[in-house]
DNA sequence: AAGTGGTCTAGACCACCAA
DNA sequence: TGGTGGTCTAGACCACTTA
């Protein structure tokens, strides 16, 4: 751990224990879930003092990749109901109560990717894509309508689910079955005029107002896990941002 | 600095700096832009050690209350343009860039504030506001309407500024005319029809689909500072959020 | 050269948790 | 009771800025 040598590659000591830790949680030497070695074990391990691993592990925490629970140690996060409610919807009813809402598969199919997705999730031209539409409701009543687009030879077998056996809360399931951890998702947000399959799920007029939101997700790679395009209802509900 | 007391207010050291600092924000102690004394000096002051009195700048470094420079010192954040484009700003065109767009003002008004104004605002039922009205403009072509509206008694005099004195990045102007610090905001986001208004503005037909950015901005104390609604084009920009 | 923030270290003590 | 993370301290050295 001790190259001083003036390189290009001027890097903190802690930002280097950093990137190690980090390394072990890409290629699932730890997993969601799994309990770290402690402050002095890893500080020992890595022949630098606990005050650099701890600094290393603060950044780490503040990017949600750990969990630190005093008293008993650090956990790599992992996809809670939790996490999926406050860290990726956004969306709120407007008097402030945020909940998930229930979920319905239309279906799950594998097909050939066309261009949009291929660019999106950056497959070769012969790459093969999981498509699955769903419908989300708030109390029974249908707000958003959604497409989620996965690579098929990185959750190879996903068509195969059952779609009732789908989880609400989907990244947890990628991550117990595919072994692929999302970590941190980008949205683009614009109002559009809903087609007629929007209107058909959404049960409103084609050409109504629609919130389209297209996320893209990533991995611990900054890789690109998933593709989804959401079409919201914001008359009773509102998409969340908060600024600094 | 010493209260050893065991009272219910548990605040570790490094907070009690924290919140000592950021009443000397909140208060104008220091202003936008001023710098601060050096770590050493804060510390023995505040009788703590420096790595205390850093901890607590940590912190505010990552609210963006304070801004660090090595070997120059600690400044207060201000509200630069770079900040009001990458901060508080978050329309980009669909090719990725980001720029701020050109704005210009239709009318600045006082008045009495209606009831949601005055429920936004906090104010009491006889409070006045001053109500700012205006375009904004990408390459000349007119892409958001906006209404900002902020306390009349907070502004005093704003509304006799000439129009085309208003600096597109108003925040600085909250800062350096009435000692208003914006430091944060939210953004609840719809999507909806256009009203005639916004079709006359945006030179859209009434009825299109326009995103409906309804935001507050706080101040130090968590105070509501300004209600703004914009309505926006997204036929060539969108609304970038992201997570985690 | 002097002063600032940035990094790294080493150790003490506390609060919390589980066995 | 022993181990964990959380806090606080004290000091050394480095990198950057200004004069």
């Amino acid at each position: 751990m001790n190259d001083s040598q003036p390189s290009p590659n001027f890097q903190p000591l802690y930002r280097q224990v950093k990137q190690v830790l980090m390394q072990r949680l890409a290629t699932h030497h730890w997993k969601p879930g799994d309990l770290l070695p402690s402050e002095p074990c890893l500080a020992e391990e890595l022949g630098v003092s606990p005050g650099t691993v701890r600094k290393a592990l603060d950044e780490m925490t503040a990017q949600n990749l750990v969990v630190r629970r005093q008293g008993k140690g650090t956990y790599v996060t992992t996809h809670s109901p939790h996490r999926a409610l406050f860290h990726f919807f956004h969306i709120e009813r407007d008097d402030g109560a945020r909940e998930l809402p229930d979920s319905t598969v239309l279906s799950i199919r594998q097909a050939a990717g066309n261009r949009n997705e291929r660019k999106n999730l950056a497959l070769p031209s012969s790459g093969k894509v999981i498509r699955i539409k769903r419908v989300r409701a708030f109390d029974g009543i249908p707000a958003i309508f959604e497409e989620i687009v996965v690579s098929a030879k990185r959750f190879t077998g996903l068509d195969k689910y059952p779609a009732d056996d789908l989880p609400n809360t989907i990244y947890r399931l990628y991550e117990e079955k595919f072994r692929v951890v999302v970590t941190r998702a980008e949205e683009r947000i614009r109002a559009i005029a809903a087609d007629r399959t929007d209107a058909k799920y959404l049960n409103i007029p084609a050409g109504s107002p629609v919130l389209e939101i297209d996320r893209l997700a990533f991995g611990h790679e900054n890789d690109v896990i998933e593709w989804r395009v959401s079409r919201c209802l914001t008359t009773e509900h509102y998409y969340l941002s908060e600024l600094d």
